[in-house]
DNA sequence: AATACGGGGAG
DNA sequence: CTCCCAGTATT
């Protein structure tokens, strides 16, 4: 859950997810379709999918103890593989997050790529952890910790660094590590069509291969298609419209409810406890509690979460 | 080496 | 707006 994402929004996710599913055999147990609902809103749902598979492995063949043993199951990268095997077998292997690639690159003044800075940054931890007569589970956690609280992307405080001494990029610490030049937004945009009919909605599941695979959404076509025409036709009554920002994509959705024609077939139909289970993404989930405003409102039924 | 993959927090 | 978050897998 905490790759590449804050330890504040986590936080909830975590306790929520652990009570329903506290040890690993309940996990490798679970059902799919439920993990994604309690990860719904936390993104990259490929790691709700790798986790559950990594469960099922560890389950079915024990716990690995190095870290080039966890770093075989999926979704643990060089950084959980390190961070795992240093705290839990006291193995002396450096977590490279994003806080030590900052510290290095400022420590050593560089400008390399990101995946160049990584390596370079694990060596540099590495070799140091070796020499120091500090846990290297506790190195780790303090090279993080340096990276969060002092050497931090916006406001580093040199005057408080241990290692300002002997630091290359104290002088101007805003120049390391290198920002890559920010790409063009591109907008994307969307009709979506929530299919209603007697207390119940029309779902389908997100087909592989983009973003969302596999979560549960509302039929959307893109605004160009010939599908889109004729849904225009139909003059449906209209949702609102939602934005959302997926890295360089702007997406614009526009929610329109229609109750008889231009349903797919192969639709789920939900009743609102239900729908309010399935993972959706989030701006399928926000068109939800526009419908869900706009048709039961008045029937005093709660929104989704 | 570059890109896809979510969503949100914070300035 | 922008940057970046206790990254990983794929191309």
């Amino acid at each position: 859950m905490l790759q590449q994402t804050q330890v504040t929004t986590v936080l909830p996710y975590y306790e929520r997810w652990m009570a329903r599913f506290p040890t690993l055999k309940a996990l490798a147990a679970a059902d799919e379709q439920e993990l994604l609902s309690y990860w719904q809103g936390l993104g990259y749902y490929s790691r709700c999918r790798n986790l559950h598979e990594a469960a099922k492995r560890v389950v079915e063949s024990g716990l690995p103890t190095r870290s080039d043993d966890w770093r075989v199951l999926p979704g643990i990268g060089a950084y959980t593989a390190a961070a795992i095997a240093s705290i839990s077998a006291g193995e002396p292997v450096a977590a490279v997050d994003g806080n030590v690639e900052r510290v290095y690159a400022r420590f050593a003044a560089s400008q390399e790529p990101k995946a160049r800075l990584s390596t370079a940054a694990r060596k540099w931890s590495e070799s140091h952890m070796r020499l120091s007569t500090c846990e290297p589970a506790q190195w780790n956690q303090a090279l993080m910790e340096l990276g969060a609280r002092i050497c931090s992307p916006r406001n580093p405080d040199c005057r408080a660094c241990p290692l300002a001494n002997a630091c290359q990029g104290k002088g101007d610490p805003h120049r390391f590590p290198a920002k890559k030049p920010s790409r063009t937004v591109v907008e994307i945009s969307y009709t979506v069509w929530v299919p209603a009919r007697e207390g119940r909605w029309g779902v389908r599941r997100v087909p592989p291969g983009g973003w969302w695979a596999g979560l549960w959404e509302f039929p959307r076509r893109a605004e160009e298609s010939a599908l889109h025409q004729e849904f225009v036709g139909a003059s449906p009554r209209g949702l609102g419209e939602v934005r959302h920002q997926v890295t360089h994509h702007r997406l614009t959705l526009r929610a329109f409810l229609v109750e008889e024609a231009l349903w797919p077939n192969d639709l789920d139909w939900l009743d609102t406890d239900e729908l309010k289970r399935r993972a959706m993404p989030a701006p399928q989930r926000k068109i939800a509690n526009l419908a869900l405003r706009k048709v039961v409102a008045a029937n005093g039924l709660e929104p989704l979460t």
